[in-house]
DNA sequence: TGTCATCCCATTGACACCCATGAAATCCCA
DNA sequence: TGGGATTTCATGGGTGTCAATGGGATGACA
């Protein structure tokens, strides 16, 4: 299981097509859906991505717990509902869908974001001001691991 | 097994026609059943839908714990009777019964709604407003995910 | 015979698939 | 180590296919 990192900006040709950054596609290459899961959540300018499989646990989390609960509607109404399942093309690009461009912004170019787990897409000027006020707000960032098990590459 | 995502809103014609997502569709084909199963459950202006097998497990879960409890009792009077068996026509589309349009006040336009193991049905602007609601009662929602198994794509 | 549901076919618009191009990174070998 | 060859990637565009929709024809049933 690998981890998206790095920033990557890329054009959105006029069928609204955008490649998705290679190194990401290659994290995605096992999945059975080949294509994305995107969808709004908490930052309100920009777009969570992740795999099918992602989606599927985080329901799995819920739903074993209790199917028809509130705790799974909310998650439903606020992820699920608003989720879009972009598929690849030949080429690993991705059309991105009105609802997506209109709540981001997203018009000539688009910035992938990795956040670890997931990654976010962006628009480029918006990600930048973003940026900088981490900057702002962190600037004694302390990295802190846990010492991992003996063996393996680091 | 799949996950019902997104939202699609699709025309209700003038013969009473609507065409299931072709995503939802895709997940139900592998149904015995070539349609899906509708029922109203605890949303008051929503319909509940799934495919037969979901149906069968959902009784099941139930009944393997007591067949004649009060809670298979209440499961079969509020959902068992009160299910619709809706089959695709050839295009993949349902009428929805006179009894459905009713409780979610459908007229024009269906939404569908993806919500993990089944979807819902809803008048598009109904649905609207359940939606802002469950984004203000959850604005801190996590996507946390319990400690998965090892393997398969992120 | 009238109503209703099912089957079949037509239309249109979006998009999935195919191929081409150029730029950049990488590889390979002298 | 330098430079040509090769590969990968982002990008652009044409076209066939499929999904959503509409409507006619056929059949069941009262």
């Amino acid at each position: 299981m690998s981890v998206y990192f790095g920033t990557f900006e890329n054009k959105v040709d006029r069928k609204g097509r955008v490649s998705v950054p290679a190194p990401f596609r290659q994290i995605l290459a096992t999945s059975a859906f080949q294509g994305i899961i995107a969808f709004r959540y908490q930052a309100p300018e920009a777009v969570e991505a992740c795999s099918l499989e992602f989606m599927e646990r985080l329901d799995q989390s819920v739903s074993d717990f209790d199917l028809f609960s509130e705790a799974h509607d909310d998650l439903a109404f606020n992820i699920f509902a608003e989720s879009h399942q972009l598929p690849f093309d030949g080429e690993g690009r991705v059309i991105l869908p009105a609802a997506l461009l209109e709540i981001t912004g997203i018009q000539e170019h688009a910035a992938f974001v990795g956040k670890g787990p997931t990654f976010q897409i962006w628009e480029p000027s918006a990600l930048a001001e973003r940026k900088s006020e981490a900057r702002q707000r962190a600037p004694n960032l302390t990295l802190r691991l846990r010492r991992n098990e003996p063996g393996g590459a680091s």
